[in-house]
DNA sequence: ATGAAAGCGCTAACAT
DNA sequence: ATGTTAGCGCTTTCAT
């Protein structure tokens, strides 16, 4: 049970544990010879690194810590899966956490990551998340800080993101060149950039054709399922019913629709529907959901080279305040009057 | 930017470092007002424990490493909700992983999680999985392991699963009872326990009822959106049409129903429809998809509790082998003939 | 109830 | 190119 340390190497090759502990770190001045005998020695006596007497000397921990609202969505494990692929690659760790929309889950989250000693943090804010003191940790210590997709504007944050603002508006237009004069939004909550700016965008294709903005069509949910079916209730009773739906995401949009089309509305001819994320839900359903896709794989990967090529002491983050990822809007049969 | 240490407090206070480590871990024979004063200066100079000096010392970790297949489905970001929170209770760490299905990258991943020194393991095995061998070192080094929903017939393992044989055998049963005759089974593939389990039951629902197993009614995929659409293709171009689908899980359910649909075919009257898991998108689609429920969340703490347990030395893994837990049968209308 | 001291396994500055 | 040495911060045995 007793574990091979570089100690039990050294006296096995008549070496010093310096030497061997160079050799396994690839260190230039050791010779190619000495390096394989030391790899093959290792190999075969089974060691394997104690990260901890390593992250105690170095005061490394080669561990980023991850803090998103969910792990259940398409598009968020699709992000977790580029962070770890570059992760992975780098010899980087990963301690993935849950905030579950919560912004005090966040804030113990966040402390648990710090006294994890993660070298740095990624961060997809809860949505309702106002203050941003639980980070100050990070940023007194200079432990970088990274948030993607739900982020904050604060000053020494860097944020990777989308257009969320472009994208709406583009889908609002898109809606309103198919003839939809009554747009309602669904929207999730606008503290947070994504929603404030979905809804922004919304407003700015309204008002470029001369659409007024009608206050009692504009929604502020958790943008669930649920949510989406108490709206369909809602529209169900108004007298003057919208004639299209920008929904800030496809499950919304989806519960919504079901919820309508299941009493009788014709869906696009009465109320057309355009969702936000392009998840698989998406083309389940039908009429198959106009959307705006984006690519979650790649802002992951992004994000963690972003991260490790910092921790590395290459390409700053430092002079980095934003990055914007291209996105686009699919066009699919829930917005296709004609 | 220098870490507070134990000795900045025992300096601070005058008394030795080894009581400060002591009082911060409430030992017992430190008087209370030691332990008072101690823990005020460690929170007014900002202390937290080097857990890299202790891990060294003590040799453990206090993280469980995670292997899932993947983290984009309801039920698995449920089950790790239930396995975190039990874990941060007991102050461990989570390290989580994806497979993506694959024997291959789970295999990284046990190595990883191996290099990284975690207490314990947690796996939902990749549908290709066939060798174990991978999880040997962790079987010589007694690191305790135990599989949850995807398991394995292993001898020193310790599963957490449901009872797949009896649910697919009530579900396949309930079709039945609607008058289905013949019933087509789209599986996963056959050497996860999990897959042929509903598979095994389908057959043992069949001959109960004198039906014979039709090769042609039975195909194995990926369970993917995609492939559920591919076997809807199939089924169009079929003479001898099936009157029912059970399908090993919802997304590709409701893949194939939709392009059934799509392509005129009524369900439930013409085809049946049973899922597997009651994700979220079995509500969506029309009709509601009949599924089998069960608790990932409660799954995920009590794998979580398992662990941390035996990791105490409480309630031995050692005299389980494996835990079954309730499930439920949830009939909506895609099954419901009449 | 508290202290002294050794050592967990590794790294890096400083030799040689 | 390789070795010596001194810790990193904590825990724990043994002593008082």
């Amino acid at each position: 049970m007793k574990e091979v340390t570089i100690y039990d190497i050294a006296s096995e090759l008549k070496v010093s544990p310096a030497t061997v502990s160079r050799g396994l770190k690839n260190h230039p001045s050791i010779s190619e010879k000495m390096k394989k005998k030391i790899r093959q020695k290792a190999e075969e006596m089974g060691y394997r690194t104690n990260t901890f007497a390593s992250n105690l000397r170095t005061k490394r921990t080669s561990t980023l810590g991850v803090i998103v609202p969910r792990l259940d969505s398409n598009f968020m494990s699709t992000v977790l899966a580029g962070i770890e692929k570059i992760a992975s690659e780098n010899g980087y760790n990963l301690i993935i956490t849950q905030s579950f929309e919560s912004a005090k889950k966040e804030k113990t989250n966040a402390l648990t990551l710090y006294n994890s000693r993660v070298d740095g943090l990624i961060v997809s804010l809860a949505s309702d998340t106002v203050s941003m003191d639980h980070f100050s940790p990070f940023f007194r210590k200079k432990i970088p800080l990274l948030f993607f997709d739900r982020v904050s504007d604060c000053m020494d944050c860097v944020n990777v993101v989308i257009d969320n603002l472009q994208m709406a508006y583009e889908t609002t237009n898109h809606m309103i060149g198919q003839r939809c004069k009554r747009i309602m939004h669904i929207g999730g909550n606008r503290n947070r950039n994504v929603y404030a700016d979905r809804f922004n965008g919304y407003k700015m294709a309204l008002s470029e054709n001369n659409i007024p903005v009608d206050p009692e069509l504009i929604i502020e949910t958790d943008l669930s399922i649920e949510s989406g079916i108490e709206v369909a209730k809602k529209i169900l009773k108004m007298k003057n019913k919208p004639d299209g739906l920008f929904v800030a995401n496809d499950a919304c949009a989806a519960g919504c629709m079901k919820h309508l089309k299941m009493n009788g509305v014709k869906i696009p001819e009465q109320i057309a529907f355009a969702g936000f994320n392009n998840d698989p839900i998406s083309q389940l359903v039908e009429p198959n959901l106009t959307t705006v896709n984006y690519q979650g794989y790649e802002m992951g990967e992004l994000v963690s080279k972003l991260m490790i090529n910092h921790l590395n002491g290459n390409s700053p983050l430092t002079i980095t305040n934003k990055v914007v990822l291209r996105a686009e809007l699919i066009v699919r049969g829930s917005t296709l009057k004609k």
